[in-house]
DNA sequence: TTGACATATGCCGATATTGGTATATATTGG
DNA sequence: CCAATATATACCAATATCGGCATATGTCAA
């Protein structure tokens, strides 16, 4: 009875802003902790637990080499929203598809007409 | 300090099941409120909880016809989302895109060159 | 007006989050 | 072995959620 874990779903993982900057920094390839942590300016921990949902998640990887823990991008579970969203991509692609753009668009079509039906 | 508002983004408020399921409901056509309670078998005061998250956030709209209350899909702050998780679509869709990739493919190859441990 | 219907809101308990600070756990180099 | 570096984890405070139940608000019909 409280909100879904941000772990349940890349939905509620991705909801975190600083998240998605995080995959934003991995989708230009694998980098260690630190690389993050200096290109966004966050705490260290706290990129450290962010990374460890996305790990939950299935959004990332890891390879350990030394002492450090590269990550890396997995994008296959964004896949869903990506599935989920493209079914609304008409919703704001499409010109005829809501009232209000039809009726935009007869006005537009009076306004340039010329063939009398003027107001 | 907290999780980020359900109401902050498109992002929060989608990331709930539920309000998918709805705004699924709708992309059929407006509906008043006890056709969505009544399609997906949930109790009423949720149905309109939800449906006040997806209106702070602009998802959906709204047109009062004597007691009932039709909502409607306003799909436009979807596109965000659409935006972003599009920058990923090449982390599923191709092979060879990336040089993360490309690199685990050569090792691969190596793991399997002569030592016998195949894919 | 009264009652039935449609929807919204208030209050509650339980829960899990985010970010901070401090500290633990490797791993490497000398 | 010791110090330094890289990353992870534990604990804490504050917060807001979700769902349930009861109830308020609003509108129509007779």
């Amino acid at each position: 009875m409280a909100r879904a874990a941000t772990t349940a779903d890349a939905f509620n993982a991705v909801a975190e802003p600083r998240r998605r900057q995080i995959l934003d920094v991995l989708s230009g390839g694998e980098r260690p902790v630190n690389d993050i942590v200096s290109e966004l300016g966050l705490a260290q921990p706290l990129v450290s637990k962010h990374l460890r949902v996305l790990r939950q998640v299935g959004l990332v990887d890891t390879r350990d080499v030394g002492r450090q823990r590269f990550y890396r991008l997995d994008g296959h579970n964004l896949k869903p929203i990506h599935d989920w969203v493209k079914a609304y991509e008409q919703s704001w692609t499409q010109r005829f598809d809501r009232l209000d753009d039809v009726l935009e668009d007869l006005k537009k079509m009076e306004d340039g007409d010329g063939s009398g039906k003027q107001r």
